[in-house]
DNA sequence: TCCGGAAGTTTGATCGATCAAATCGTAAGT
DNA sequence: ACTTACGATTTGATCGATCAAACTTCCGGA
């Protein structure tokens, strides 16, 4: 077969030199206009195609983003980052760039894992997720002076730090939306069904419950502690606490959650209760959710990806910046979510109040 | 900052050339044992790693694996294929491969994506999903000599193909040991909910089923036929024909079912017509069945993925083998799946007949 | 008329690795 | 002892692009 065309061959064709044909495509508006269209009917031409790798060689630049993805589906709520990772190759294809996947065992591993993928110059940036406190990773990129993006927010640490650009989904604003539309159907004794204190995320959301309650009802912190109940992620765990909490006396009208696998659980137990008009609200709008209709919140993870991408390589820009070189303001996006409310399903009804104005919430008949 | 170490530097501080470091690398058993010894050490101590680009543009393989990753998340299913995206990953690791993801509108912007990748080394090959009968994807892979696998059998086409390498799951057997372990807990009015004839892998499980069904009783087809209702994929779909089955006067004493999507539906049908003991089974064994205690079928996407790599790798390889070469038989891979057996939660209970041994079933219990 | 400078284009060097062929040294064969 | 052969290592060329600097035109101003 032959050989594939190469910038020689298209100068050749064209009649020019190398580097015009180099300029065409990397920076067409320093050519004369006459001469790259006669440069760019060669490449159709010869179907000329540069060459990745060796444009890497010279440039230091891949054009690609690498990622971590995990060996284990931490259930239900792990379609989250695959998501995430949809709406990111997509964006990212956009703006020319392609996305690299790896994995690692661990933090050190993972880092690495970095090293070895920034010293091949088969990744530009890396995009982290899963960050905790104190994370080594983060460190290690910051030292480095890697590019790089965390989908999380640092919690407990700062904010705004200009050597930490994140994006992360508004907790805080999908339970307060949340809280706030079944407050707006009447009900009164909502509760909350979240984690064990001491995630960033899980306290994050509860706030947002928090803060619907207490404007609304002006309630104590310890009249919202005697609505709160928290168990461990998973569906059973969930069952079997909401079980017990309706085995007693509790007084509640509805509950929001924390995350789609703990709403699923509570409305199974409530559906076992037999309580046919006590709505339950998840976080996270899995294909779950969709499934069994239950109202949760979306996380917009097309504009998650978006957001990342903007804070890597610039509001429209087609390469990424190199660390510390002008990085605009904010250095993290925080996309606000939207809460789904969908026509209960059999395992738990949610009455319609009749004249509620659902506001500018989605509403998704099944499907 | 302080250049990275080239071949070059290593070869100095070991006292070496260029290319003998270059074959500690790629062939170490050419190399003397001591000579070894002072270039791994030298490695080491400078922290050296290749550049992958380089190397690339010279050997023209780039260890890298391409496969698209759809925008749309379809629904309940979907996570099949990101499950397997998780284990492609994990496997490709272990052989020194990485994953590159790519998006396309259609088949003609996959193609133009492939002859990109190829032409820019920036893949090996790739691994094709979701393929059809003709599939334009697959003749030009054939024709270009790309080598590629594809998940998925050629339906309608030669499965012996030697041009065309495929990896599968074996619907059948998995319906088969589905329906099998209904008989064995003393069923025997077993239905089968499926997508509409014409499918493939439709209508490969629906064998599976029609098989134990026939085997055990001898059912003609037209008895078959009046165990059969089908459906388009969908939960709300499958709930809607399931209540209508049960309005009706059906006779059945279990559903299996060609998806979760199809089970969760009928689930949610039965357990409203207040069937508290008619077991429901699906395929695929997605997140949502672990979730609702839902008895499915467990397509092992970690040997699927291993299937993938010794097809394109051979069974130890870490490059490639190219197109034509020396490949092995058989050329194809179909991954024998396996029963999930679940005490079902209250959205289906299934009663446990008391002295049943389950085979070599999975059991599992709410996690 | 001559010079400065910008626009457009070309030339030579280079990125970091591997390939192919050459070289060196040593052990085996006759 | 002399050739042959092989194992181990080195050398020069090369993969395909871009960078940096040089070169050529051409125009306007002194």
């Amino acid at each position: 077969m032959a050989q594939l065309p190469t910038v020689e061959d298209v100068a050749r064709v064209a009649n020019v030199s190398r580097q015009t044909v180099s300029n065409v495509l990397n920076s067409p508006e320093i050519v004369k206009p006459e001469t790259r269209g006669r440069v760019e009917t060669a490449i159709a031409e010869l179907g000329y195609r540069p060459h990745a790798s060796a444009r890497r060689l010279r440039t230091r630049q891949s054009s690609t983003i690498g990622i971590r993805l995990d060996p284990l589906v931490n259930g239900i709520s792990g379609s989250v980052l695959d998501r995430y990772l949809h709406a990111l190759t997509e964006r990212a294809a956009e703006r020319g760039m392609r996305i690299m996947l790896f994995t690692a065992d661990d933090p050190d591993d993972e880092i690495e894992e970095f090293r070895r993928l920034r010293d091949g110059a088969d990744v530009d940036a890396f995009i982290v997720t899963a960050t905790r406190y104190a994370d080594p990773r983060i460190d290690w990129l910051v030292a480095e002076k890697v590019p790089f993006v965390a989908f999380g927010r640092p919690w407990g640490e700062d904010l705004n730090s200009p050597d930490r650009l994140w994006v992360d989904v508004d907790g805080h604003s999908g339970t307060h939306q949340a809280t706030q539309h079944l407050i707006s159907r009447g009900l009164t004794r909502i509760g909350y069904l979240g984690w064990p204190e001491g995630s960033g995320t899980g306290d994050d959301r509860r706030t947002g419950w928090e803060a619907a309650m207490t404007e609304r009802f002006g309630l104590s912190p310890a009249e919202l502690a005697g609505l709160t109940t928290t168990t461990e992620e998973g569906v059973p765990q969930a069952r079997r606490i909401v079980e017990e909490l309706f085995a007693g006396d509790h007084g509640l009208d509805a509950l929001v959650c924390v995350s789609d696998s703990l709403a699923l659980g509570a409305m199974m137990a409530v559906n076992e209760a037999g309580q046919r008009s006590f709505p339950v609200i998840g976080f996270d709008n899995t294909p779950v959710a969709q499934a069994v209709g239950l109202s949760s919140v979306e996380q917009n993870l097309g504009e998650v990806a978006a957001g990342t991408l903007e804070l890597l390589m610039g509001a429209t820009g087609r390469r990424v910046i190199p660390h510390g070189e002008g990085l605009q303001d904010p250095r993290h996006r925080l996309i606000t979510p939207k809460l789904v409310v969908r026509r209960s399903s059999h395992l738990a009804p949610v009455e319609e109040a009749g004249s509620t104005t659902a506001g500018n919430h989605n509403r998704e008949e099944n499907q």
